[in-house]
DNA sequence: CTATATTATTTCACATCTGAAACAATAGAG
DNA sequence: CTCTATTGTTTCAGATGTGAAATAATATAG
């Protein structure tokens, strides 16, 4: 009990060691294999699935504001990895992935298929549940005030 | 099963989303108390455990590389929260809080304690012990390859 | 003692993120 | 139709992180 309550204390710090660990092997292995980083391994998931989607889509799909998708999308088009393109209303872009986007894909979901297989590793199928029920708590829990 | 089996394979995005929103959410709350950012926090808490360590030690402590150190502690150093001491041995230099340093920890302190509580609502302890085990066994499972 | 290796820190280039402000274009009120 | 509000994207300044290379100082081999 007392040390379980030291460690609910430090949860937060637990779960960011725990975080720097993930994003440097995942970008180590990511590396070595398609090449791109994690944060554009999300957009090239992501577009999988929703092709042609608009720029605050993306954001909105991949957790990150504005600002850091006009950034990374257009490091991606530079590595011709997706491409922006005019859409109905002329305020917003929309972003398809290029074939070598579609290839690169394909190479990350193998990737991710083995590494978070490895990030259950150890764990019994209910500490999974547990694990899954936190995060998506700290997602909601922590949500945006109202606004 | 086929539904475990999917979110499985969306581990590393779902923790990475949750690490998002909440390093937002503890940044968004420590701005409106100490001031200070998570990264700084982190310093000030390790800082109170191992005042007059060396910059590497610190480095170690909060998982981060020296380079980062570096800067970080430079811009606290301006802030007037840490300071730099020379050494006995010259190649190193130690980092010490100063009282205005001491001082924000203790908010920092109260901020995380509430804020972790937050973390675990809404879970049993048994969820809270197998989240726990996820976070040490992912900075383990994927700890630098051997080296 | 000198040449070399090791260790600690910093510098550099650059990716990534954030919030706030600037822009651009459509929508809506009168 | 025109003025204003809203919406979508980009720009900006600055914090944070990484790995690699540069510096600086101690340790060690011969």
């Amino acid at each position: 009990m007392a040390i379980a309550r030291t460690v609910d204390r430090r949860l937060f710090f637990l779960f960011n060691r725990a975080h720097t660990q993930l994003a440097k092997f995942a970008d180590y292995h990511l590396a070595g294999s398609s090449g791109v980083s994690t944060s554009q391994a999300a957009v090239l998931t992501y577009l999988g699935y929703h092709d042609g989607c608009r720029l605050s889509d993306l954001a909105n799909g991949v957790g990150r504001n504005n600002s850091a998708i006009t950034g990374l999308v257009s490091r991606m088009e530079k590595l011709r990895l997706v491409s922006r393109k005019k859409t109905l209303d002329g305020r917003s872009r929309a972003v398809y992935l290029t074939d070598e986007g579609w290839r690169l894909r394909e190479i990350v979901r193998e990737d991710f298929r083995s590494f978070n297989e490895k990030l259950t590793r150890g764990l019994t199928e209910s500490e999974v549940d547990a694990v899954i029920k936190f995060l998506n708590l700290s997602i909601e829990n922590v949500a945006p005030q109202d606004k």
